[in-house]
DNA sequence: CGCAGCCTACCTTCTAGTAGGGTGGAGGCC
DNA sequence: GGCCTCCACCCTACTAGAAGGTAGGCTGCG
């Protein structure tokens, strides 16, 4: 059964979410999930373990999540405000994105964890990439510059707004600008 | 003498730019000024004081650098791209905006210091929403939105941006979402 | 039987923070 | 000037607690 280790990263990432990974503890963890520590330590020996088990399962979760998007049949712009909601709701419980959250501290991550973030958002940037790219071809959008440099732009801006935003403003302020980044490229 | 004062502030911004906020330590910073951990707490008797004194420093110093590139005498577009490139260089030492990095741990603040963190970010924006206004009133920037509302945006974008940039593409991805942003409201 | 999964109990290292002592310069007083 | 007091500054030495991690034992299921 999964069931354990499943509990231990949604545990885990709401801490990291929250507070950060170097404020995530495995204490934190244990009573979050109601096991004891050396249980999770099981699961994941060594914090670098449960980094790289967290990017992993972000990938594939967060990655589908936006495919989906992605693979709908509305215009490029709705489809980057449908993204942008995905990053609003963190916000309402004051959560930041896995990916933004953990980039904050790459310098203290190894070498391995510090590759996978990297494919992460390589991975993110790329399904982002998509819906420019739709923008492009139905005309929708005006870009300068190509997809990918859009689609990265864009992410760039969820993760800073989403940051900035839990201390001024709020999630309207997270709206709003990513609204004005969505305007601005909208024909 | 502060000699000694801002030298521990120097190597504790530094640190928490490179590192974060709860992976840098007391032992760190004096390994770094070059006296011992106690002499620290002497300035800095709780590490909430480093913080609100970090954050302090922060609205004088980088306020009255921002002030000086508003107060020039170019177009706007041409003041923003200069204050992008403030946060470009930073990141050619892999090093985070202040206020974004300290942004992340939000939640593991406590009230002054959250408090303070508020109001630098809230005088950040006003700062940069002047850039924004005088392109309004030269018409050479076309906004969606008010002037307060495109500065959140683009400050957002930058702390967003220097944040990913360091894993995926650094300087010249940073400087390429900077300048989408920009050209997207050039008229 | 073997092992996954969980436990108690422990270790080492690092953390922020405190107690208290030495030194040296600034400023008041004769 | 000479003296004395005060305090800013830095030190050594310490504490308590939290961190990540390990050793080894119990239990229950395939």
């Amino acid at each position: 059964m999964n069931d354990t280790r499943t509990k231990i990263l949604d545990v885990a990432e709401d801490l990291v979410q929250r507070v950060g990974l170097n404020a995530m503890s495995y204490k934190h963890i244990s009573d979050g999930v109601g096991i004891k520590k050396a249980s999770i330590h099981h699961h994941f020996p060594k914090k670098d373990d449960l980094v790289d088990g967290l990017l992993d399962r972000c990938s594939t979760t967060y990655g589908s999540d936006y495919q989906q998007i992605v693979d709908g049949n509305e215009a490029a712009a709705e489809k980057l405000r449908k993204i942008a909601s995905v990053f609003a709701s963190g916000l309402n419980s004051k959560k930041l994105c896995l990916v933004g959250s953990i980039s904050t501290n790459q310098n203290t991550l190894n070498d391995e964890s510090c590759h996978i973030l990297e494919g992460t958002i390589k991975d993110t940037v790329s399904i982002f990439a998509a819906i420019f790219k739709q923008g492009q071809e139905e005309e929708s959008l005006t870009l300068t510059g190509t997809s990918e440099e859009n689609a990265f732009t864009f992410f760039s801006l969820l993760v800073g707004a989403q940051t900035i935003a839990r201390s001024h403003g709020g999630i309207q302020n997270f709206q709003k600008s990513a609204e004005i980044f969505i305007a601005s490229i909208e024909k």
